[in-house]
DNA sequence: CTGCAGGCCGGCG
DNA sequence: CGCCGGCCTGCA
Protein backbone atom coordinates (compact mmCIF):
# COMPACT_ATOMS: atom_id res chain seq x y z
CA UNK A 1 0.00 0.00 0.00
CA UNK A 2 1.16 3.43 -0.76
CA UNK A 3 2.85 5.05 2.30
CA UNK A 4 0.99 8.41 3.90
CA UNK A 5 4.15 9.82 3.76
CA UNK A 6 7.38 9.57 2.70
CA UNK A 7 10.66 11.35 3.14
CA UNK A 8 14.06 11.67 2.02
CA UNK A 9 16.34 11.85 4.94
CA UNK A 10 20.59 12.35 5.16
CA UNK A 11 22.40 11.12 8.26
CA UNK A 12 18.89 9.44 10.15
CA UNK A 13 19.34 5.81 10.89
CA UNK A 14 15.40 4.34 12.52
CA UNK A 15 16.69 1.11 13.57
CA UNK A 16 19.74 2.85 15.88
CA UNK A 17 17.29 5.25 16.56
CA UNK A 18 14.52 3.05 18.32
CA UNK A 19 16.80 0.27 19.67
CA UNK A 20 19.13 2.34 21.39
CA UNK A 21 16.98 2.02 24.69
CA UNK A 22 15.61 5.76 24.64
CA UNK A 23 12.11 4.97 24.06
CA UNK A 24 9.45 1.70 24.66
CA UNK A 25 6.74 1.77 22.62
CA UNK A 26 8.27 0.27 19.59
CA UNK A 27 7.95 -2.96 17.91
CA UNK A 28 9.59 -4.18 15.34
CA UNK A 29 7.81 -6.06 12.67
CA UNK A 30 10.65 -6.70 9.93
CA UNK A 31 14.21 -5.66 9.22
CA UNK A 32 14.21 -1.82 9.42
CA UNK A 33 9.94 -1.68 10.08
CA UNK A 34 8.24 -1.02 13.03
CA UNK A 35 5.22 0.07 14.84
CA UNK A 36 4.42 2.39 17.29
CA UNK A 37 2.46 5.05 19.07
CA UNK A 38 3.35 9.01 18.77
CA UNK A 39 0.99 10.79 21.00
CA UNK A 40 -2.55 10.63 19.31
CA UNK A 41 -1.83 7.57 16.85
CA UNK A 42 -0.31 4.46 15.36
CA UNK A 43 2.60 4.23 13.25
CA UNK A 44 4.33 2.16 11.26
CA UNK A 45 7.64 3.51 10.09
CA UNK A 46 9.81 1.62 7.40
CA UNK A 47 13.24 2.88 6.21
CA UNK A 48 14.74 1.81 2.83
CA UNK A 49 16.93 3.16 -0.01
CA UNK A 50 17.28 6.61 1.77
CA UNK A 51 14.10 7.10 2.34
CA UNK A 52 11.89 6.73 5.37
CA UNK A 53 8.18 5.67 4.65
CA UNK A 54 5.11 6.39 7.31
CA UNK A 55 2.02 5.00 7.35
CA UNK A 56 -0.11 6.40 9.91
CA UNK A 57 -3.57 5.98 11.83
CA UNK A 58 -4.03 9.62 11.47
CA UNK A 59 -3.23 11.69 9.37
CA UNK A 60 -3.42 14.98 10.21
CA UNK A 61 -0.23 17.15 10.49
CA UNK A 62 1.86 13.89 10.11
CA UNK A 63 4.63 15.38 8.56
CA UNK A 64 5.06 17.66 11.31
CA UNK A 65 4.22 14.88 13.83
CA UNK A 66 6.70 12.86 12.52
CA UNK A 67 9.43 15.25 12.14
CA UNK A 68 9.31 16.37 15.23
CA UNK A 69 9.16 13.42 17.30
CA UNK A 70 12.06 11.69 15.22
CA UNK A 71 14.20 15.50 15.42
CA UNK A 72 14.46 14.97 11.25
CA UNK A 73 14.45 18.84 11.12
CA UNK A 74 17.98 19.03 13.03
CA UNK A 75 21.27 18.27 10.84
CA UNK A 76 22.61 15.84 12.28
CA UNK A 77 25.74 15.08 9.59
CA UNK A 78 26.56 18.34 11.20
CA UNK A 79 26.09 17.25 14.70
CA UNK A 80 28.01 14.67 14.12
CA UNK A 81 30.55 16.20 12.25
CA UNK A 82 30.89 18.19 15.64
CA UNK A 83 30.80 15.60 18.36
CA UNK A 84 33.52 13.59 16.34
CA UNK A 85 36.06 16.87 16.73
CA UNK A 86 35.10 16.95 20.50
CA UNK A 87 37.29 13.27 21.28
CA UNK A 88 38.81 10.29 19.90
CA UNK A 89 36.60 7.85 21.72
CA UNK A 90 33.22 9.62 20.41
CA UNK A 91 34.73 9.49 16.94
CA UNK A 92 35.41 6.31 17.36
CA UNK A 93 32.20 5.07 18.67
CA UNK A 94 30.16 7.09 15.78
CA UNK A 95 31.60 4.54 13.17
CA UNK A 96 29.10 1.94 14.37
CA UNK A 97 26.10 4.37 15.29
CA UNK A 98 25.88 7.03 13.14
CA UNK A 99 22.36 8.36 12.02
CA UNK A 100 20.69 7.89 15.82
CA UNK A 101 18.36 10.81 16.47
CA UNK A 102 17.17 12.06 19.80
CA UNK A 103 13.54 11.56 19.97
CA UNK A 104 11.19 14.06 21.24
CA UNK A 105 8.71 12.28 22.66
CA UNK A 106 5.72 13.11 24.83
CA UNK A 107 6.65 15.11 28.43
CA UNK A 108 3.44 12.86 30.83
CA UNK A 109 4.59 9.68 29.18
CA UNK A 110 8.50 9.90 29.35
CA UNK A 111 7.72 10.87 32.85
CA UNK A 112 5.42 7.95 34.11
CA UNK A 113 7.75 5.28 31.39
CA UNK A 114 11.25 6.81 33.21
CA UNK A 115 10.14 6.23 36.82
CA UNK A 116 9.00 2.81 35.75
CA UNK A 117 12.73 2.18 34.31
CA UNK A 118 14.71 2.64 37.69
CA UNK A 119 16.12 -0.38 38.63
CA UNK A 120 14.47 -2.29 35.98
CA UNK A 121 15.18 -3.76 32.45
CA UNK A 122 13.79 -3.14 29.20
CA UNK A 123 11.66 -5.97 28.57
CA UNK A 124 9.71 -5.31 31.80
CA UNK A 125 9.49 -1.18 31.75
CA UNK A 126 7.82 -1.97 27.89
CA UNK A 127 5.57 -4.10 29.09
CA UNK A 128 4.51 -2.21 32.06
CA UNK A 129 3.85 0.89 29.80
CA UNK A 130 1.30 -1.33 27.65
CA UNK A 131 -0.49 -2.47 29.89
CA UNK A 132 -0.95 0.84 31.58
CA UNK A 133 -2.00 1.77 27.90
CA UNK A 134 -4.24 -1.12 27.71
CA UNK A 135 -5.45 -0.31 30.78
CA UNK A 136 -6.47 3.31 30.65
CA UNK A 137 -5.35 4.63 26.90
CA UNK A 138 -7.83 5.13 23.82
CA UNK A 139 -7.82 1.94 21.68
CA UNK A 140 -6.85 2.55 18.20
CA UNK A 141 -7.38 0.22 15.27
CA UNK A 142 -4.67 0.29 12.77
CA UNK A 143 -4.42 -2.32 9.71
CA UNK A 144 -7.18 -4.58 11.40
CA UNK A 145 -5.14 -4.34 14.96
CA UNK A 146 -5.45 -2.75 18.17
CA UNK A 147 -3.50 -0.68 19.93
CA UNK A 148 -3.47 1.79 22.74
CA UNK A 149 -2.69 4.95 23.19
CA UNK A 150 -0.75 6.15 26.18
CA UNK A 151 -3.69 7.78 28.33
CA UNK A 152 -3.73 11.49 29.18
CA UNK A 153 -3.81 12.39 32.57
CA UNK A 154 -7.18 13.24 32.68
CA UNK A 155 -7.71 9.55 31.48
CA UNK A 156 -5.35 8.21 34.29
CA UNK A 157 -6.42 10.33 37.12
CA UNK A 158 -8.56 7.60 38.90
CA UNK A 159 -5.59 4.75 38.74
CA UNK A 160 -4.87 3.01 41.77
CA UNK A 161 -1.42 1.93 43.20
CA UNK A 162 -3.16 -1.94 42.91
CA UNK A 163 -3.81 -0.91 39.51
CA UNK A 164 -0.35 0.11 38.87
CA UNK A 165 0.97 -3.00 40.58
CA UNK A 166 -1.17 -5.04 38.29
CA UNK A 167 0.84 -3.54 35.37
CA UNK A 168 3.90 -5.07 36.82
CA UNK A 169 5.54 -2.04 38.19
CA UNK A 170 6.60 -3.26 41.19
CA UNK A 171 7.76 -0.68 43.81
CA UNK A 172 7.58 2.17 41.78
CA UNK A 173 3.54 2.04 41.99
CA UNK A 174 3.20 4.36 44.68
CA UNK A 175 5.72 6.74 43.06
CA UNK A 176 3.53 6.93 39.97
CA UNK A 177 0.33 6.94 41.90
CA UNK A 178 2.05 9.98 44.06
CA UNK A 179 3.64 11.55 40.74
CA UNK A 180 -0.10 11.38 38.71
CA UNK A 181 -1.77 13.37 41.99
CA UNK A 182 0.46 15.72 42.10
CA UNK A 183 -0.05 16.63 38.16
CA UNK A 184 -3.79 16.20 39.13
CA UNK A 185 -3.30 19.33 42.21
CA UNK A 186 -0.71 21.38 40.31
CA UNK A 187 -1.78 21.45 36.77
CA UNK A 188 0.42 24.46 35.61
CA UNK A 189 3.58 21.25 36.73
CA UNK A 190 3.95 20.34 33.48
CA UNK A 191 3.73 23.48 31.23
CA UNK A 192 5.89 25.27 33.46
CA UNK A 193 8.75 22.71 33.42
CA UNK A 194 8.96 23.16 29.52
CA UNK A 195 9.20 26.93 30.26
CA UNK A 196 12.10 26.45 32.62
CA UNK A 197 15.92 26.26 32.36
CA UNK A 198 17.52 23.01 32.26
CA UNK A 199 19.13 23.52 35.75
CA UNK A 200 15.65 24.85 37.59
CA UNK A 201 13.84 22.19 35.36
CA UNK A 202 16.12 19.23 37.12
CA UNK A 203 15.16 20.65 40.21
CA UNK A 204 11.52 20.42 39.60
CA UNK A 205 11.68 17.09 38.56
CA UNK A 206 13.59 15.25 40.92
CA UNK A 207 11.16 16.92 43.62
CA UNK A 208 8.65 14.82 42.17
CA UNK A 209 8.56 11.39 43.79
CA UNK A 210 10.44 8.41 42.28
CA UNK A 211 12.57 10.93 40.28
CA UNK A 212 16.36 11.02 40.71
CA UNK A 213 19.28 12.76 38.70
CA UNK A 214 19.22 9.55 36.51
CA UNK A 215 15.65 9.49 35.24
CA UNK A 216 15.17 13.53 35.75
CA UNK A 217 18.14 13.43 32.89
CA UNK A 218 16.31 10.95 30.55
CA UNK A 219 13.12 13.20 31.04
CA UNK A 220 15.24 16.06 29.74
CA UNK A 221 16.78 14.64 27.28
CA UNK A 222 14.42 12.40 25.45
CA UNK A 223 11.22 14.83 26.29
CA UNK A 224 12.57 18.20 26.55
CA UNK A 225 14.97 19.02 23.66
CA UNK A 226 17.94 19.46 26.17
CA UNK A 227 20.42 18.11 24.50
CA UNK A 228 23.04 19.60 27.28
CA UNK A 229 22.09 16.62 29.78
CA UNK A 230 24.09 13.36 30.03
CA UNK A 231 21.81 10.76 31.78
CA UNK A 232 24.30 7.94 33.66
CA UNK A 233 23.20 4.75 33.79
CA UNK A 234 25.23 1.51 35.24
CA UNK A 235 26.22 1.13 31.14
CA UNK A 236 27.11 5.00 30.56
CA UNK A 237 29.55 5.11 34.12
CA UNK A 238 31.38 1.40 32.86
CA UNK A 239 32.00 2.75 30.06
CA UNK A 240 33.29 5.98 30.81
CA UNK A 241 35.31 4.72 33.60
CA UNK A 242 36.70 2.23 31.04
CA UNK A 243 37.32 5.04 28.33
CA UNK A 244 38.15 7.94 30.08
CA UNK A 245 39.20 7.29 34.10
CA UNK A 246 41.20 3.91 34.07
CA UNK A 247 39.64 3.16 37.52
CA UNK A 248 36.31 3.05 39.18
CA UNK A 249 34.15 6.90 39.60
CA UNK A 250 31.70 8.42 41.04
CA UNK A 251 28.59 9.57 39.51
CA UNK A 252 29.09 13.13 40.05
CA UNK A 253 33.05 13.18 39.19
CA UNK A 254 31.61 11.94 35.51
CA UNK A 255 28.89 13.93 35.07
CA UNK A 256 31.20 17.16 35.66
CA UNK A 257 33.99 15.41 33.01
CA UNK A 258 31.12 15.28 30.46
CA UNK A 259 29.56 18.45 31.06
CA UNK A 260 32.79 20.16 30.73
CA UNK A 261 34.04 17.58 27.63
CA UNK A 262 30.87 17.03 25.69
CA UNK A 263 29.09 20.57 26.43
CA UNK A 264 25.78 20.88 24.56
CA UNK A 265 25.91 17.71 23.05
CA UNK A 266 26.10 15.35 25.71
CA UNK A 267 23.26 13.94 26.08
CA UNK A 268 23.53 13.06 21.75
CA UNK A 269 27.26 11.49 22.98
CA UNK A 270 25.52 9.38 25.82
CA UNK A 271 23.31 7.53 23.27
CA UNK A 272 26.04 6.80 20.95
CA UNK A 273 28.27 5.78 24.34
CA UNK A 274 25.25 3.71 25.27
CA UNK A 275 24.44 2.21 22.32
CA UNK A 276 27.74 0.98 21.36
CA UNK A 277 28.66 -0.25 24.82
CA UNK A 278 25.31 -2.35 24.79
CA UNK A 279 26.06 -3.41 21.10
CA UNK A 280 29.37 -4.65 22.34
CA UNK A 281 31.14 -2.45 20.19
CA UNK A 282 33.36 -1.09 22.50
C1' DC B 1 18.36 -21.10 43.75
C1' DT B 2 20.77 -16.64 43.64
C1' DG B 3 21.77 -12.57 41.13
C1' DC B 4 20.51 -8.83 38.67
C1' DA B 5 18.09 -5.14 35.62
C1' DG B 6 19.03 1.90 32.40
C1' DG B 7 18.02 4.01 40.54
C1' DC B 8 15.65 5.90 44.26
C1' DC B 9 14.05 6.24 48.96
C1' DG B 10 14.82 6.47 53.70
C1' DG B 11 17.32 5.90 57.72
C1' DC B 12 21.61 6.07 59.98
C1' DG B 13 26.42 7.70 61.26
C1' DC C 1 24.84 15.66 54.42
C1' DG C 2 26.92 11.50 52.20
C1' DC C 3 26.50 6.71 52.39
C1' DC C 4 24.32 2.35 51.76
C1' DG C 5 20.88 -1.41 52.48
C1' DG C 6 16.55 -2.86 50.56
C1' DC C 7 13.38 -3.13 47.00
C1' DC C 8 8.75 -5.45 43.00
C1' DT C 9 9.34 -8.93 39.79
C1' DG C 10 10.66 -11.82 35.98
C1' DC C 11 14.23 -14.00 33.69
C1' DA C 12 19.02 -16.20 33.15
Amino acid sequence: MKPDLELKIECFNLKYTLECGQCFRWEQIDENEYIGIIQDRVIRIKQGNGKVYVWSSLKDNLEEVVKEYFDLNTDYKELEESISKLDVNVKESLKYSSGIHILNQPLFETIISYIISANNNIKRISRSVKDISKKYGKKVIFENKEYYLFPTLEEIKDITTDDLLACGTGFRARYIKNTIKYFEENIEFLKCLEKENTEEAKKMLTSLMGIGPKVADCILLFALKRSEVFPIDVWVKRIMEKLYFKKETNIKEISSFAKDKFGEYAGIVQQHLFHNVREGNI
